[in-house]
DNA sequence: TAGATTGTTAATCGATTAACAATC
DNA sequence: TAGATTGTTAATCGATTAACAATC
């Protein structure tokens, strides 16, 4: 098999969300023209990346919905509940904790970490926060191998060259400063900031084209 | 001017959050290779990405950072303070208020909407939040065109109509939902689970690629 | 059957990288 | 001068779209 690109499985990922979350449940089969539409995206690609699933629709029918999400989930790896660690406990990282928490059941936010004292022993939305010097005992003892990171952009690296000594095996960056981790490690970065900032690019009417970029 | 990608943008926007941010400040110039080290790209890329500025680097000195700088803050728009709105007060909404209001100068966090009454007139880190029945009020006083949209799934597209219709002109969307924006309208969306779901993909031993993917 | 939709291959498009003459 | 780095064009790579035979 391929390798399948990180584009690809993004769009599952949303794939997903749609039929789990937004789709009435009286539809038993669904085009890939109606998801095409639903996403913004384009039939032929909603096929080719359905293909990737080893999951074949019928012509003149479409996909099964509840086939075609118990190999979403299958191919997710969201049949098996995957632990979560949000390191940082502040606004933003509480924040995820609430918002992700309730998103996925596959996805669960085992633990908080903090260097805060203060923080320290506090149950936030349910998750209970550990004193980051700590990180090692409680990572020994739960099999968390994904940390979501919005620690301060000083300590990023530093916390994630720990985080990677302790086993973690996976990072979402929220701490704006591009990540150096070693290979075997998955990476990710979301950049708040510069989202934001392409907005006000696209949005900013003197030179650059008054309408539009991706709308 | 040919068209600048979001891509670009993008990248754009995180070599100016590189220099202004966490270069130390005796430097007075820096090449293309050293920025592509630290932002993990090719100096290629780099100077690629620097020929739609209109400012030439040296060969042999590279660019001067001071002026590298005002172009970058001249192309992204960021001369002018632009006023930004946050649509729906919760965990989220309000960690995204603290975050980036502090980031940059150029952003400024002018009001906070939500339709919980509890929340209405109360100020969340320094900005106000008010009814989103006065929206449209609102909108009317201030020159605020750029939106944050972290409302309910259910709700999203329903404030989005709203906000197109009160002027907004520009929407970066936390609701997990694709948006359906007139064009005209910037429309960025981040997708907080998508994201935590690639990793989780990536992440995962069975039969994916045990040693990686975009690390 | 006729018509619509699938799975998949081929064509297109756009973005990244490599190459290299110009130049400091 | 020689060597390093730039700006820019050409080559490569990967992702998206179009096309179409298979099929229900």
């Amino acid at each position: 098999m391929d390798r399948v690109s990180d584009k690809i499985i993004g769009r599952l990922a949303r794939y997903r969300a749609l039929l789990t979350d937004r789709l009435p449940v009286e539809r038993s089969h669904i085009f890939s023209h109606e998801i095409a539409a639903a996403m913004r995206l384009t039939a032929s690609q909603v096929r080719r990346d359905l293909m990737v699933l080893g999951f074949n629709g019928v012509p003149r029918h479409g996909y099964e919905v509840t086939e075609l999400i118990r190999h979403l989930d299958e191919f997710l790896s969201s049949k098996q509940v995957n632990s979560v660690a949000v390191v940082g406990a502040g606004n933003l990282g509480r924040a995820l904790i609430a918002f992700l928490e309730s998103r996925r059941a596959s996805i669960r936010i085992a633990a908080a970490f903090d260097t805060d004292l203060d923080k320290c022993n506090r149950v936030f939305h349910g998750v209970k926060c550990h004193a980051m010097e700590d990180l090692e005992a409680v990572l020994k003892q739960e099999p968390i191998r994904i940390a979501i990171l919005c620690v301060p952009a000083e300590v990023a690296q530093s916390t994630a060259n720990r985080l990677v000594h302790a086993g973690i095996k996976g990072i979402l960056n929220f701490a704006p400063v591009p990540l150096r981790v070693p290979l075997g490690v998955t990476l990710e970065e979301l950049d708040l900031t510069s989202a934001l900032e392409k907005v006000v690019y696209f949005t900013s009417p003197p030179r650059s084209p008054a309408l539009e970029g991706k709308s």
